[in-house]
RNA sequence: GGGCCGUUAACUCAGUCGGUAGAGUAUCUGCCUUUUAAGCAGAGAGUCGCUGGUUCGAGUCCAGCACGGCCCA
């Protein structure tokens, strides 16, 4: 190891220091102390008379944030995950010996205080310290205390820092738990059950998107990391319960963006008995009951757009989307060539003999979705790019499924089930078939699956919630990665793969 | 994958025309018992992302690479 910076090294010195002075620096006989926060909401009202009165002492434990020393006493913050208090000590009323030991403590280091409460002459509420003790020593500096750690890189790499230092980004990831905790609450009162199911695959299924291999070594075979539960959620309406939900990771081999990171959190759940129409309306009531208790009202803004969240949301069909929202002409959207001529006149190449749907969903990739600000369900997606989708009574080249997209992003994904096997193996096969050396579509066909639709599978819808996404807008974050503790980022130092 | 920008002390950032590496915070020493970005006086702290090149001389110019950010695909 090369020499240590000046800084680390005093740290070092201190820390034996201390231990000279027979300070334990990392004890274990810390009992619970009371929460910075709950004593600040007590005492709020509370005047230097009034809490002259209250002879209680009070124990806390936190990190210091900042100190201001004086000679003979000092100032310091402390702070735990409820929040942050005051603290003043003297060395007339710890004792001389306490106060050389506290004089070594830094800032980041971690230690309990007990003493009775007063208000400074700025009213600050404040504990007058009897006694101190380190808890954990620092032996490595906090970031600057104006401007924190603003780096973006360094906030990802090292989030315990972050978390430390801005305040907002703790905020955030108690919203994102806050609506995880009613994600599951909406289903589970509603009769869900929440289930787990396989995240390593032998069969990749339920979307297109590059897999993630990896290997079993007993069992000598490739795996795939699971791109959507999809599959194993409908075998188990199969099975006969009825409505399921799972709410965990999935992994797509792609590239990484502001809206997409290698692992993701989806919530994905079926319900037996119920059309992509009912799903419209479970959605719109989940959502707005989300924004009301995160936002305080259906209608927010995001990163300066206002978003409209009361129920019922715009509907428009894709082909109506594309015409309306993307200005094509009625007349393009059966033409392959011509909306081909389009894709090339946005600069994208795309290959001459795909289906009809890879075009359209393309051009409204490019020219719709980034205009749909508001909450809207697009409808009626074509069959040959819903292989998983029941078809339309009317209209069998296109399905009963729908995208939501908020503020110019798919945040749902929707549809009545296909429980024919028939149709279904026909699809798979079709698919497979036309696959070529398109990484993104499943190379084999899950014929357990047509298995199991062959026992027989309720009539059923069920769809699929990017939680991460979800969580960004509840929390006006501009990029994934701000709602993701620790996002995936290149290692450190250029390691690679050969 | 492409374009633009960034990488300098632990952190936040300056660094002019190529000529001895700077500030604030943090740290250390001294003073200081109501501060809250405390104050005053002093001190220490650098592989200027990495590797080459041009040059008498490179943080600065050139090339390649690494990592990141933003935009585009």
């Amino acid at each position: 190891m090369s020499e240590e910076s000046q800084i680390l090294k005093q740290r070092r010195q201190k820390a034996e220091e201390l231990e000279r002075l027979g300070v334990d620096l990392f004890p274990n006989d810390v009992p619970l102390p009371e929460r910075a926060g709950a004593i600040k909401k007590v005492y709020e009202g509370y005047d230097n008379e009034a809490l002259e009165k209250v002879e209680d002492t009070f124990r806390v434990a936190g990190r210091i944030m900042a100190l201001r020393r004086f000679g003979k006493a000092a100032f310091f913050t402390i702070k735990d995950a409820s929040g942050s208090i005051q603290i003043h000590i003297m060395r007339d009323r710890v004792g001389k010996d306490r106060y050389q030991i506290f004089k070594k403590f830094d800032i980041g280091d971690i230690v309990e205080v007990e003493g009775r409460l007063f208000r400074t002459k700025t009213n600050e509420l404040t504990i007058e310290a009897d006694r101190i003790r380190l808890v954990t020593k620092s032996m490595r500096p906090l970031p600057e205390k104006y401007h924190g750690i603003r780096d973006k890189e360094l906030r990802y790499r090292r989030r315990y820092e972050d978390l430390i230092m801005n305040q907002e980004v703790a905020e955030t990831f108690r919203a994102r738990a806050r609506i995880i905790q009613m994600l599951r609450h909406y289903f589970t009162s509603n009769g869900f059950l929440e289930v787990e199911t396989p995240m390593m695959q032998s069969i990749v299924g339920g979307a297109t998107a590059r897999p993630f291999v990896t290997h079993h070594n007993a069992l000598g075979i490739d795996l795939f990391m699971r791109i959507a539960p999809e599959l194993y959620l409908k075998r188990l309406l199969v099975g006969g319960f009825e409505r399921v939900f799972e709410l965990n990771r999935n992994f797509r081999n792609e590239g990484i963006s502001l809206q997409h990171n290698p692992e993701f959190t989806m919530l994905e759940f079926y319900e037996a008995y119920a059309t992509f129409k009912d799903l419209m309306v479970r959605t719109e009531e989940l959502f707005a009951q989300i924004a009301l208790d995160i936002k305080g009202s259906t209608r927010f803004t995001y990163q300066g757009n206002e978003i409209d969240m009361t129920p019922p949301w715009k509907k428009m069909t894709l082909r109506e989307s594309l015409v309306e929202v993307g200005g094509i002409s009625e007349s393009e959207l059966d033409d392959k060539e011509a909306l081909n001529v389009r894709l090339e006149g946005l600069g994208v190449e795309m290959g001459r003999d795909l289906v009809l749907g890879k075009y359209l969903t393309k051009l409204f990739d490019l020219l719709v979705e980034p205009k749909l600000m508001q909450p809207t369900f697009i409808t009626h997606y074509p069959t040959d790019i819903s292989p998983l989708a029941r078809r339309n009574a009317k209209d069998p080249s296109v399905t009963d499924r729908f995208e939501l997209f908020i503020s110019g992003r798919e945040i749902a994904n929707a549809f009545s089930e296909l429980n024919d096997p028939r149709d279904q193996k026909r699809r798979f096969e079709e698919q497979v078939a036309s696959r070529g050396d398109d990484e993104e579509i499943p190379p084999e066909v899950d014929y357990d699956y047509i298995r199991a639709l062959e026992i027989g599978m309720p009539p059923a819808a069920g769809e699929g919630i990017g939680v991460d996404r979800l969580v960004m807008l509840f929390t006006d974050s501009p990029s994934i990665r701000d709602v993701i503790f620790f996002p995936q980022l290149r290692p450190e130092g250029g390691r690679r793969s050969p």
